[in-house]
DNA sequence: GTCAATGATCGTGTATACAAGAAGTGCTTT
DNA sequence: AAAGCACTTCTTGTATACACGATCATTGAC
């Protein structure tokens, strides 16, 4: 547990939303989360005042707070925003890689590739995104870097429906090795073009992701 | 004044923070600010909570809120991203451009003809300001809008700074003529390209921030 | 039988009280 | 005189109390 109760609160609820253990457009009682985490409600309120900044749930006044149903639409939106900015932490990467960045990128990649050759698609899952993550990093951009590990923790549950997709495992492990070669080659032009495409959702992938997030 | 007094102190913590009455590392103390706006400590964690949660401070557990320094280097990092999310827009707004858009873009752009023409900085800021929020709106994405209207208001107070050096002012209207052109003509690459290099800071840019921030 | 009005109930918004940690101050000791 | 330690004080963190608005149900009228 966190140095004090409120951060410990926040994240906790913000884990429980992402999971899905609060679903969307649920009613988050103050005085429920209070007794459950055995806390009063003040440290309660502070952690919903910061999941409602971060625009997780809404506080609407004087009738509390619920969980922010995105949407599709939305959804979709976000996806186009968090590939705009992989594209650039991509090109970023291409031009500053250094050393380490290289090797934390070449090891996750790898790993990938281990979970896509097993089928195993809740590996790949996490693999994935520390794969994502040593692009982010490699860019040395520290706001860039916290935005899209901030946007990507908000898309991780469609990410994990989308690889449930068939074929969508070895589809973007191969992108993932052009991403790679585009990246160590410094082609920061040509990392920003595959990294939109491969995290964006176009054609297909759109209904994909509509079919999903209703099948849950 | 707000419905609730939480979110109306945000705001106007928010406000005092950007308009640099906090200067950035000053400590916010709770019970100076209770008392300063006539409330009790409640309502003012709350704020401030939530200023932490979007970036602006920094609550160190039992140490207080101090006000965050980006420094230079974080400012262009942020600039860098702003520029990315702009050309997003961009082309979006190319791509999708409808009358009522068309009209609100023109209608901000022939404003900011004016405050260049009169070498107005004060009032071309804020006409800016607008010419670029109908950029975002015309890109058609809720999620993109809100993230660029964000993002721009807290480099509000640098965007300022930088209609200051000379020559910017007219230099900055004649990338908008250019901008509008792409936009108006559907080319989406070539706004985004625009708006990319309008919004990032290269080269001396770089440099004629750093000196403004420092002569503050 | 349906709709509206009024009162009861429940939950949020704010204030205050209390607990606990951090920073500053003054004393002692070397 | 400088450094270390204890004590005091100030500020934050959490709990609780109270006030007010919203929701819901019951009752009455049409």
């Amino acid at each position: 547990m966190s140095e004090n109760v409120g951060r410990w609160l926040r994240d906790e609820i913000e884990n429980s939303i992402l999971s899905n253990e609060f679903s969307p457009g649920e009613r988050l009682d103050e005085m429920v989360l209070a007794t459950r985490f055995g806390v009063s409600r003040t440290p309660v309120r502070e952690a919903l005042m910061q999941l409602d900044a971060i625009g997780l749930i809404e506080i609407r006044p004087r009738r509390g707070a619920i969980v922010i149903d995105p949407g599709p639409h939305r959804v979709y939106e976000m996806f186009e925003v968090m590939a705009e900015l992989e594209g650039l932490a991509g090109s970023l990467a291409a031009r500053r890689l250094d050393k380490a960045s290289r090797e934390a990128i070449t090891a996750t990649h790898s790993r990938c590739e281990q979970s896509a050759a097993a089928g195993d698609s809740d590996a790949y899952y996490y693999d994935n995104e520390e794969f994502h993550k040593a692009i982010y990093a490699a860019g040395r951009s520290e706001f860039l870097e916290e935005q899209c590990v901030q946007l990507h923790r908000r898309l991780r549950p469609y990410r994990r429906l989308q690889l449930r997709v068939r074929n969508r495992l070895s589809t973007s492990f191969s992108e993932h090795c052009a991403i790679v070669d585009a990246i160590f080659a410094g082609d920061g032009d040509e990392a920003r073009r595959l990294l939109r495409t491969h995290v964006g959702i176009q054609g297909e992938r759109f209904s994909d992701l509509v079919a999903s997030m209703a099948a849950r």
